[in-house]
DNA sequence: TACACGTGGCC
DNA sequence: TGGCCAAGTGT
């Protein structure tokens, strides 16, 4: 356990000081009021000064594009969803397949599964619940994401943990214990320092702080807030934290993808089972993915089937995939067979087409997609 | 607690 | 180039 090194302080304005410097609520405030980022669904100082207040259904839709995705990946998908559902009425009216179309390619598709969910429910009972604990009823709505609408959207004063917040408390603390056990720790050092006033932006400043200075390899402590508090910093060891237990290896999967092309350019697809990886997402026809290369398996049409030369390998979270795909060409009189579909050239690129489909499908089929992704 | 769950960019 | 990383949640 790290020793507090601010025992014994007279308790004014909570925080922790190291050389004089003192890690505030204000001091961080004070930062963010001059270099907040400017972000597409983001209420930012000046306009909140204005009296302008963030839309709930923005905050809950960016917070949960961004899980675990990058600021860059999602401004383009947050854009075309916001001008497509422009409210959580129009977003739970939509069909579950439009939706899963339109979040194709973000991955964690169980992210716009529960989005659906969550919408429906929000419409049933008219409005987003405005506390931390409601919101964490929702699905999809975890503990972070809870936090983050409640502060952001509705200003309660809660802390605010994701992995910037992590790294940047870690940091101020030299936290030993390692992620994720350390989360309860942090949460508890935070708690304190979160302002009555200004949650919601304190929290958008940690998380600011921990994107652009506290960043996870070659902070830029000079330009800190906080470094004259932070323990990390004092000792030389700011890429030290925070402390993350070991990865487990990543494995190897092999599978065989059929791209089957009618005459008019038209694409086999079929429906994947509704949960689990890639869940309620289309793909074509394929074998099973396992350890072993696999050997015979029975094509989803009959006829000429062909190797495409280059396999396409893409890396899962959890394992790597290597897919030998098959092309085969077919009349435009063959029938799809059962739960499958075609899928014409001008409809392929709406489908809701995971990447690594995309990837198969354009290993045999250089031309099948424009740039129709967000 | 540990694992399943996507993708693309960076160095 | 391969490992790391990004505003986590559900089971």
């Amino acid at each position: 356990m790290a020793r507090r090194l601010d025992e014994g302080r007279p308790a004014e304005k909570p925080g922790r000081s190291v050389g004089g410097g003192v890690v505030t609520a204000d001091a961080l405030l004070a930062w963010y009021d001059r270099h907040a980022r400017p972000l597409p669904w983001r209420v930012g100082p000046a306009a909140r000064r204005r009296g302008e207040r963030p839309d709930p259904y923005r905050v809950w839709l960016s917070e949960i594009m961004l899980q675990q995705t990058t600021v860059a990946a999602v401004a383009p998908y947050f854009h075309s969803f916001l001008q497509r559902w422009p409210d959580v009425t129009s977003l739970a009216a939509a069909a579950d397949d439009a939706v899963m179309a339109a979040w194709a390619g973000l991955g964690y598709y169980s992210r716009a599964r529960n989005l659906i969910a969550a919408a429906r429910k929000v419409a049933e009972r008219g409005a987003f619940p405005s506390s931390a604990a409601e919101l964490a009823e929702l699905p999809g709505i975890g503990g972070y994401t809870s936090a983050a609408i409640a502060a952001i959207a509705f200003a309660e004063p809660v802390p605010v943990v994701d992995g910037n917040v992590e790294r940047v408390m870690s940091r101020i603390h030299a936290v030993a214990r390692p992620l994720p056990a350390a989360k309860a720790e942090i949460r508890d050092r935070l708690a304190p320092l979160v302002p009555a006033d200004r949650p919601g932006e304190f929290a958008e400043a940690l998380m600011d702080l921990g994107a652009t200075i506290c960043t996870p390899k070659r902070p830029a402590c000079a330009l800190c807030p906080w470094q004259d508090g932070c323990a990390a910093f004092a000792a030389g060891l700011q890429e030290s934290f925070p402390v993350k237990a070991p990865k487990p290896a990543r494995p190897v999967r092999h599978g065989l993808a059929y791209v089957a092309v009618r005459s008019d350019g038209a694409v086999l697809l079929r429906r994947r089972p509704p949960k689990g990886l890639l869940g309620g997402m289309a793909e074509v026809p394929g074998s099973a993915w396992g350890a072993e290369p696999a050997s015979a398996f029975e094509p989803p049409l009959p006829g000429s089937w062909e190797r495409v030369d280059r396999s396409v390998t893409h890396v899962f979270t959890h394992f790597e995939l290597r897919l030998t795909v098959l092309r085969g060409d077919c009349s435009a009189r063959a029938a799809a067979p059962p739960a499958c579909w075609w899928s014409p050239p001008d409809a392929l690129g709406h489908e809701a087409l995971p990447s690594v489909m995309r990837k198969a499908i354009s290993a045999a089929c250089p031309n099948a997609f424009g740039k129709d992704r967000p």
